[in-house]
DNA sequence: GCGACAG
DNA sequence: ATCTTGTCGC
């Protein structure tokens, strides 16, 4: 008879090497191609606003191609894991899933931080897409990793381990561009095209990820009132 | 070992 | 992300 034993080590309590082990597993069921909608209507957006050890996570449902504001709402939750690089997905995870469920449904979902533009391939936007299982775009404001390559236009790739995992892309009237990677569902070609769409030519960011940020920090803003 | 480092 | 005022320009 055999000797039984694990395929791996599965660490019981958080570390770091567990946390690798989480996204490696996540990277391997990210999907890079087009399963959406042949027309989009609805995008959804969230991003979340911190006040000591809570979190108030706002998502909206932004109509195209109008780009007004349909739905939104916005939750609270206590957050104890703190940020740390190349791990944000373990700290804003699960409030955005929360408040994500109460905006009904959606096309496609816009995530304020990387896709696969991340070390392991397995951002923030690669993390949450997987689990609500939708198709995913990653924004980012300021590069993580990689090296800008050559500009053509209002964009230049960014390449990691001589790979394109994104593109940095020039919004709105910035100087500055904004990094567009893949998360779930769809091709980086489909991401930076639906970012254009959803993009107000007087703005930088997505109208998904600019009225999430805003209601977030609005009720963080109600929530300060009340406690004083 | 050192520096960099989404939100 | 958060702490913070004014300010330059379209």
């Amino acid at each position: 008879m055999p000797k039984r034993r694990t395929a791996y080590k599965v660490p019981k309590k958080f570390s770091i090497a567990r946390a690798r082990l989480a996204q490696r597993l996540i990277s391997e069921r990210v999907l890079e191609e087009d399963i959406l909608p042949p027309h989009i209507c609805y995008a959804a957006g969230v991003d979340l606003a911190f006040l000591d050890n809570i979190a108030i996570a706002a998502a909206v449902v932004i109509e195209y191609p109008s780009l007004k504001l349909v739905r939104k709402e916005a939750i609270i939750v206590d957050i104890k894991f703190p940020y740390i690089p190349t791990l944000l997905a373990f700290r804003e995870v699960y409030p955005s899933y929360v408040a994500l469920k109460h905006v009904g449904d959606y096309d496609i979902l816009f995530v304020d931080g990387n896709g696969k533009l991340h070390p392991f391939k397995a951002g923030f936007a690669c993390h949450l897409g997987v689990i609500v299982d939708k198709p995913t775009i990653g924004i980012a404001k300021k590069l993580l990793c990689g090296k800008v390559g050559e500009w053509y236009g209002d964009k230049a790739p960014i390449f990691l381990n001589s790979e394109v995992v994104g593109y940095a892309l020039k919004t709105g009237r910035s100087k500055k561009p904004i990094y567009v990677s893949v998360g779930h569902k769809i091709t980086l070609e489909t991401a930076i095209r639906l970012t254009k769409a959803f993009t107000k030519p007087s703005y930088k960011l997505p109208e998904p990820i600019r009225q999430a940020h805003i209601l977030a920090n609005n009720q963080k803003a109600a929530l300060c009132e009340n406690t004083v």
